[in-house]
DNA sequence: CACCTTTAGCTAATGGTATTAGCTTCTGAT
DNA sequence: ATCAGAAGCTAATACCATTAGCTAAAGGTG
């Protein structure tokens, strides 16, 4: 019988360890990987070859390419959402916290391309990312909701912007930004080019589309 | 000496054509096998089995797989070009007929998946269009430029519209609403789902952005 | 018509990939 | 000290792109 890698090792405690290093190191690899040859650049050959070991070895971690991509996919979906979160509790509630979280999303999309592009470009089309590493994404959203909801409790937008509805029309203009941004300036970091700088702009035609009943101190660009 | 695939034939002329037939059919098989495997399940191999033929006769007609994939891109440039160029032609120059230019080409887009992401996602990160094959895609900028200019003339947007900025931040919405809808409901149309049915809104928030000196029909609240 | 160059196909071979099977060796718990 | 499981290995399979070199046909030119 072939050693499973979907059972671990519920016997021992320091073979578990050693186990989670190397799991951690081929991923580690993997990420660096993908980051100098591209997303489907990434090759179970060239992983072994940096860890020192014959290919077929990383079938005892790991049972396909695509469990990588996926253990990848989670990764980023984690700290993507932990920079996200930190960006928005370190800001005013409301539509600053929204700006600032959105921001630090972007700001870590372009300082990890290669997990950002797996993660929300697709360019693996065989991949598809399992259930559980998509958890995080939901996450995203309803600390966007959150966010918006302050906004419209504090007055700085109307009602209609808790909802969905509001939470996909303003990931358009992150989507978009970050899309134009990787595709024709893929080396330049948030903040700087043509697109990213854009983004604070649109931010501010939130207000515009969703109008708070008693207007706040509103200020024209 | 090998054939250059390079070097055409000057000869004859009956050759020619047959040639250029079979060059166009493994094109045809090429964008049909991207629509089912996704764009990088693109195969050599998967084209001579269908044109019924030996994968390296396949190199009699493109000097590498690059080479269909830059084919398919410059394909995919002239017809989502034309498409946008005839909604703008028959549309009220101006804002008008840049709305529907862009919704031309995100309704051209979505029909084209393959093409689509080939052309703007580049999945494929070894593969990079030549410049005779990137060459469309400045004259989209153009129009894009000139439907702003339009737009300025007639009044419906201030001056600071008829600039390069503008373009890529109206880039941007066709952009964000394109990712989202193609990541998350890659099987609608183009006017179906959470996402594309945003743009016509978003294309309402130009003037917003570019106010024009004397206020049309439109107010800011 | 015969000739002869070009073209379009072929097979065989090279070196790359993921994955599976099955063997061996080492580790560490009992 | 034993013994099961873990972690490595080699060998093999089945893909892939690409190159070399051969053969047969096609078609223009003497």
């Amino acid at each position: 019988m072939r050693t499973e890698p979907s059972a671990p090792a519920p016997t021992s405690d320091r073979r578990a360890r050693r186990r989670q290093e190397t799991i951690e190191e081929i991923l580690d690899i993997a990420q660096a990987v993908m980051t100098e040859e591209g997303v489907n650049g990434l090759s179970l050959a060239e992983v072994a070859r940096r860890l020192g070991v014959q290919p077929p070895s990383i079938y005892k971690y790991f049972p396909s390419l695509m469990a990588i991509y996926d253990a990848l996919f989670l990764r980023g979906q984690v700290e993507h959402l932990a920079s996200m979160r930190e960006a928005m509790a370190n800001a005013t509630p409301g539509l600053d916290a929204l700006t600032k979280g959105l921001e630090a999303s972007g700001r870590w999309l372009l300082a990890h391309r290669a997990l950002g592009q797996l993660m929300f470009w697709r360019p693996v089309p065989s991949f598809e990312p399992s259930d559980a590493s998509f958890a995080p994404s939901i996450e995203m959203v309803r600390l966007q909701r959150a966010a918006l909801a302050d906004a419209v409790a504090a007055g700085e937008l109307g009602p209609g912007a808790d909802s969905d509805e509001a939470v996909y029309l303003i990931s358009t203009f992150i989507a978009g930004v970050l899309t134009q941004a990787m595709a024709n300036e893929p080396d330049l970091p948030w903040g700087e080019g043509r697109f990213t700088p854009t983004f604070p702009k649109l931010m501010q035609l939130v207000p515009a589309l969703y109008p708070p009943r008693t207007p706040t101190k509103k200020r024209r660009s």
